[in-house]
RNA sequence: GCGGGUGUGGCGGAAUUGGCAGACGCACUAGACUUAGGAUCUAGCGGGCGACCGUGCAGGUUCAACUCCUGUCACCCGCACCA
């Protein structure tokens, strides 16, 4: 008779012993390891069942780090500064402050459900003076070594969230956070100076152990590209203008300059008849919004009545306007072949200029183009570089730019400065002081932090001032240098300020003297293991990346890179959307714990599909998880109390278990794993009913492999067991390769590569032997023909080739 | 347009180096036990009566292809006037 397996006073009982006595880790002399989840923003509406995923992945992972014999670090924190909380201050009257701590206390009980070795003495949040007293110290430093400057520039604002962005936080011309559409806006602005590090960040991406698309991701947004720097005099003004190309291979076909309408050279060089129109048209380029600019597929533009001399032939070239030149990549300012490129061809062929062609395909003749030539080939039209091939004239011509001092050899970047000042309330004061004499002044380091004040109302102002503007008793302060009246910067950080360095934080958190200790950081960072979704390949895990570097540079942490490894897991999906609130396809992780117990959701999480791929959910897939667990219960009831010798049979399969669940684990196939055991599960079962049992021994590894999986089983397994001891103090077990052998082997047949049967073999059998059995069972499909071939693959396969 | 990913039963998905396609699970069908079954157990479950046919489609390489090569289609994700 079946016993149903009562999982929820199995895990009540576990779970009120671990509360007390957290999993025992290994000891101190063993090698450490740093398993982290990227931290939650900890929302209102709580957890769903996609969050659960990476939370189980990693805990599973931790777990089984410590039954390998590591000192594991798995702690967990809260992202809480940031909009929402905001918003719903707004909305609700209640203080941000206050509405975030009850929704850690929220977000903390529902992961508690998963069950997972979380160090919870070692919890962070982002909104904890004590810890953004290092944001703003990190601050600080940058401050003091030039990377952190103010800056007035039109910036990326969302209208809604009334507040600056950064490039990354711009998604398709709209706000990541809110989707509304992303405007401009001149500001006195607060900026990072990332771009220093460009060239770190992408070079020390190579040896990292990251998904490759993160890789590139990040790599594009860095966006390096080689090229050269031209001078091109204007006829007639007293003005050089500067293009940047990455071909100056194709100089000689440079029919036309454009410059981007934010170009300051425009109003020198436009004409006296042309003036009207070009500020207009520039006028119409400032009004429009960066979507638009990007959306109208059209080109538009006009002619300024200048032309710029071609430095290398003494060309004249009509300069006009247009906006499809961006201002903020390299000199905003390009010159122009249509013949060699599609946006210039087809500007070229819109107003009407002319095309020339100075590489043709080889061995080809010159004839006029349909469209750009963009590929390989020879020079023409190019006098001393004609007849090289395009490849080496763009060397060529580099350096006899460089030779002339007409340009220069240079490298360019598309990743921008940061936008780091925030007109928003709830975030780290920026701790600079404004005075009058001495500029901006940072405050000094034993003064932070800089408290967040209270305030009346966190409505932002739209104005482009923070909510912390109107608070005139905390903005007026002195100067930290003259001692004279000054005012408190009123800019708050973004929210990936504390998410950029957190993850050190953890490792020494009540370290009120320094960030991290020298001696702690050396122990435990970096991340060993980094776990979480894919969504923050280029803002969280690039500013991390940067702000490592920062510390490296100080002398803080000894290492460059933050995450050895990461893994983003996929997303869990409902009725082919990403499981989202706003959607309404939420499934609550708290219903399926109360009817089927946190083990089979842990398990379920892992076996919905390959984890780095997003999974459909189905509730009814749960249902299987369960049986499984009730059977690995009635399998270790119905052996308990019988003593069972081990056989060979059983150590067999013992160690092929052993084999097959490690392997698939390794290479991260946790859902496969659950498979495996399910499988084991299975054979085991049918030798307990028809076998003669189980022995205890197996029984025992069983409970070990589920023990990272299925905690509370495995630990009352283990107790029933009769071990007295915890099963996570236990090592993880070792195959024996030799017990894992088949006496047997069971062979295909194939006649013409399709499989007729199968033969079962002796381990040492020869390969007459073998093929004479495999010619007796194929015997009525190869009568009457003749064997061309037989293939035999040992152990594998074999196949007789007829006619 | 560029880059990346994915196409396998009714569904989620398996398949080390090319070597028995569909493991494991869901759903479904039949039976058993039951007052009952949305519990449990047993059996079946790609298509076809069959020889055979089947991994998006069309070719190719090979004794043998989900796997390698060429071409092509569809869907998803990222980037997108970066000169």
């Amino acid at each position: 008779m079946a016993i149903i397996y009562n999982h929820k006073e199995v895990e009540r009982k576990w779970k009120a012993v671990w509360d007390r006595d957290p999993v025992n880790m290994p000891s101190k002399d063993k090698k450490n390891y740093y398993c982290l989840d990227m931290f939650p923003y900890p929302s209102g509406s709580g957890l769903h069942v996609g969050h659960w995923r990476g939370y189980v992945l990693s805990d599973v992972w931790s777990r089984y780090k410590i039954l390998q014999g590591y000192y594991v670090l798995h702690p967990m924190g809260w992202d809480a500064f940031g909009l929402p909380a905001e918003n719903y201050a707004i909305k609700m009257g209640v203080h941000p402050a206050k509405a975030t701590a009850e929704n850690v206390e929220n977000f903390k009980k529902q992961l508690k459900e998963i069950s997972a070795v979380y160090d919870w003495d070692k919890e962070v949040s982002t909104t904890d003076p004590n810890f953004y007293k290092w944001t703003q110290w990190i601050f600080v430093k940058m401050f003091k070594e030039g990377l952190a400057y103010e800056k007035q520039m039109p910036i990326n604002w969302c209208p809604d969230c009334k507040t600056g962005l950064a490039n990354e936080e711009v998604v398709n011309g709209e706000c990541d956070r809110c989707g509304s559409k992303v405007t401009k806006k001149n500001l006195r602005q607060w900026m990072l100076k990332i771009t220093a590090y460009a060239e770190r960040l992408l070079e020390d991406l190579i040896p990292l152990e990251w998904p490759e698309k993160v890789k590139k991701m990040q790599t594009d947004w860095i966006g390096k590209s080689y090229g050269a720097e031209i001078d091109f005099p204007i006829d007639g003004v007293d003005e050089k203008i500067k293009v940047f190309t990455t071909r100056p291979d194709t100089l000689y076909g440079a029919t036309f300059m454009v410059l981007a309408p934010e170009h300051e050279a425009i109003k020198a060089i436009t004409s006296d008849d042309r003036r009207a129109e070009v500020e207009d048209y520039v006028f119409m380029a400032s009004m429009k919004s960066s979507v638009d600019r990007l959306q109208d597929k059209e080109k538009t533009g006009v002619f300024t009545g200048s032309y710029a001399i071609n430095p290398l032939n003494g060309a004249k070239i009509p300069v006009w306007v247009s906006d499809y030149v961006l201002a903020d990549y390299g000199t905003g300012a390009i010159m122009c072949v249509p013949a060699h490129d599609e946006r210039d061809f087809a500007f070229a062929k819109k107003f009407e200029l002319p095309i020339i062609q100075v590489i043709i395909p080889e061995g080809q003749e010159l004839k006029e183009l349909e469209e750009a030539y963009i590929g390989d080939g020879v020079m023409v039209n190019s006098e001393l570089f004609d007849g090289l091939k395009a490849t080496q004239a763009k060397e060529a011509v580099a350096r006899y730019l460089e030779e002339h001092e007409i340009g220069n050899k240079t490298t360019n970047y598309k990743l921008r400065d940061w936008v780091f000042s925030r007109q928003r309330y709830w975030g780290e004061p920026i701790p600079i002081v404004h005075c009058q004499k001495c500029g901006a002044v940072a405050v000094p380091e034993e003064e932070l932090p800089v408290l967040l004040p209270e305030v009346e109302t966190y409505q932002p102002t739209g104005t482009g001032e923070s909510p912390l503007a109107a608070i005139t008793e905390w903005v007026n302060t002195t100067c930290p240098e003259c001692h004279g009246p000054a005012k408190r910067e009123t800019n708050t950080m973004p929210q990936w300020a504390g998410s950029s360095w957190y993850f050190l934080r953890y490792v020494d958190v009540n370290n009120d003297q320094e960030l991290i200790s020298k001696e702690k950081a050396k122990e435990w960072v970096p991340v060993d293991m980094y776990v979480g979704g894919i969504e923050h390949a280029v803002l969280h895990l690039l500013y991390s990346r940067f702000y490592t570097k920062f510390l490296y540079d100080i002398g803080v942490v000894e290492f460059s890179e933050p995450f050895t490894r990461l893994f983003n897991q996929g997303m869990i999906c409902k009725n082919g959307a990403k499981m989202s609130k706003s959607k309404g396809n939420v499934v609550s992780p708290d219903e399926l714990v109360a009817r089927y117990g946190c083990d089979s959701l842990r398990i379920y999480e892992l076996f919905v599909g390959p984890p780095e791929l997003d999974s459909e959910w189905d509730d009814r897939g749960i249902e299987g998880v369960y049986r499984f667990i009730n059977k690995v219960w009635n399998l270790l009831n119905d052996n308990i109390n019988k003593s069972v010798a081990t056989t060979k049979a059983l150590e067999k399969i013992k160690n092929q278990m052993i084999y097959d669940i490690t392997t698939r684990l390794n290479s991260f196939h946790f859902n496969t794993v659950i498979s495996a055991f399910m499988e084991y599960a299975n054979k085991l079962v049918d030798i307990s009913k028809n076998h003669g049992g189980v022995d205890h021994q197996t029984l025992e590894v069983f409970a070990i492999l589920l023990s990272p999986f299925a905690p509370h089983m495995a630990a009352e397994m283990w107790e029933k067991l009769g071990k007295t001891n915890s099963v996570f103090e236990n090592s993880w077990p070792i195959y024996d390769e030799e017990k894992m052998q088949e006496d047997e082997i069971e062979m295909p047949v194939q006649v013409n590569g399709k499989v007729k049967g199968t033969i079962i073999i002796g381990l040492e059998e020869t390969k007459d032997s073998v093929l004479s059995k495999a010619r007796e069972l194929v015997l009525s499909k190869i009568e009457g023909c003749t064997i061309v071939k037989e293939i035999y693959i040992p152990n594998k396969i074999i196949n007789i080739v007829v006619k």
